[in-house]
DNA sequence: TCGATTGATGCCTTCTTGTTATCACCGGGT
DNA sequence: ACCCGGTGATAACAAGAAGGCATCAATCGA
């Protein structure tokens, strides 16, 4: 059975028309050609297609259940042409995105709600891991693009800062400092501290301890956890402070209260890093997206 | 765009052995027509699809989603013309049909179900129609077969028997005659009947008066109903009794005796009847199927 | 570095596809 | 009753596309 699209397209335009000479002019063929090629097919087949009165035709049961699979055929190869010329521009796929505890907290949920409206066939494939961890993933091509926490040391990543956090003090709502409008940085020289494991926290147990050097202390740990809920968990129960991100703010926990954090204007920035995008990838369309669309 | 199906089966060979001469071979085709005809579909598409290194080809992933929905493209066009074929020969299509009380309290069921199993692209659609109505349909080609009530008085109407009932006797459970085991017809002669309305059973009506008449009596009729279900619920609430046929065995219906009617051996037939079948179509499928499994 | 294998290209052949001219058939108008 | 306009089918021929053969350039492995 070697049917071809061009017998289709005929068969189609005849039973549209139910007219031989019609059928072929709208072809742009005359109608001698038409007549065998529907002949041809019809032979192929197996079946008779078309009943001809040598003065009117229509079509047969099989010849209309013909047709319509024919128009869906026609309709699905349409979409896979449309679909192939889409991958091929980056418009199609998917993308693997590894986020941080701060991406998620802040501006990336509000990119993707806007790249997944632009860009509805791209598959988004969200991994959540530590700076460390995604640099790691994206070496080994786990995922194509991280969101992570500056500053970025690793060989061809290009990067582009998406998001600027001031520090915020976190406090349980019954304590003494969480009267006032703004904590100052030193003032929690000598409270107990809840922090984010080594594990998962190293590169923002870095800054932190960097920001309390500044202020002359190092600050006293008496708690940990692996995520930002687990931190504010702790604080809700009374346990200790933290020093966190502003974007923390979109954290809503009774018992917590967040407050400005005086006495530095230091900032933590998250990028979004990935490896050199070949022209036309998803990535590539991502990485656009992210430079001409930025903040909203 | 004027793809071929040719250029697809080509992609296809390619995208499955990732060899040009391997896929040539085995579409009995020299290499390099092969490589014209990608080239050609490509150029077509607008999208390149192989990733050629002079030594080894690969998928680009437009290559890939171009793939998948040539596959289940060429999986869709073969189901098309399966259908067709079965369109053709009567295996795939619409069949309305027509039934009684009788016939749907006996048979039918079990024929429509295996009848749907052997043959499960055909579309069944059923009507409920007295004899008379039926045949009515019958004619003006609203169903194309109907089972029906016998005798059958209509030109150019085939008949088939395919169900034949003895009369039973329907009573309140508290009845009397309820007792027996088998209930002799004259005993019914001065109980109150329950019938169906004349406009719908006006076939049966003509039966039952037959056999009371034989018996030497006229039934008393106090209560019409539109169905047998309506009937047994009349009888239920104990306002009379009935003269049914044993198909209504199939009815199970708290405080209704059903006992076998002595003092006569008649019989009802049910019988299909259609108008001559065109050869190929779903009716003469199913008038054969009807003919060759007959009661099971 | 050389040989083997890959896909691409140029040229020619072949066969499919399409065109023109014509036929047989049917229906409607005169 | 007849003819004319329109239908799809057929035959012979022309055009073009698809395929085959010989060959090339690039790459990989020994």
């Amino acid at each position: 059975m070697k049917i071809e699209l061009r017998q289709i397209r005929q068969f189609l335009a005849v039973a549209e028309t139910l007219n031989f000479r019609r059928a072929a002019e709208n072809l742009a063929l005359a109608q001698p050609a038409l007549s065998r090629g529907i002949q041809l097919l019809e032979h192929q087949l197996g079946v008779s297609l078309l009943k001809r009165n040598n003065r009117r035709v229509e079509l047969t049961p099989a010849g209309e259940v013909f047709r319509n699979g024919c128009y869906s055929l026609m309709k699905d190869l349409e979409e896979t042409a449309r679909k192939a010329r889409k991958a091929q521009s980056g418009e199609l796929g998917r993308l693997a995105i590894g986020y941080t505890d701060f991406a998620i907290s802040g501006v990336l949920p509000g990119v993707l709600d806007r790249f997944r409206r632009a860009f509805p066939d791209i598959d988004i494939e969200l991994t959540y891991g530590s700076t460390r961890q995604q640099l790691d993933d994206l070496a080994i091509r786990r995922i194509d693009i991280a969101f992570v926490t500056k500053p970025v040391d690793a060989f061809g990543i290009t990067t582009l800062p998406v998001q600027r956090d001031r520090f915020v003090a976190v406090l349980p709502s019954a304590h003494p400092l969480a009267q006032l409008a703004q904590v100052e940085i030193r003032d929690l020289a000598d409270e107990p501290f809840i922090v984010g494991v080594m594990a998962r926290w190293s590169h923002y147990r870095r800054h932190l301890d960097a920001l309390c050097l500044k202020a002359g202390f190092s600050p006293r740990i008496v708690q940990e956890a692996y995520n930002t809920e687990g931190i504010f968990g702790l604080i809700s129960a009374n346990m200790g402070v933290t020093i966190h991100l502003e974007c923390a703010a979109n954290y809503v926990r009774s018992g917590v209260a967040i407050r400005p954090l005086g006495g530095t204007d230091d900032t933590i920035v998250t990028a979004a890093a990935w490896r050199p995008a070949e022209p036309g990838s998803v990535l590539s369309r991502f990485v656009d997206f992210l430079q001409t669309v930025p903040a909203e």
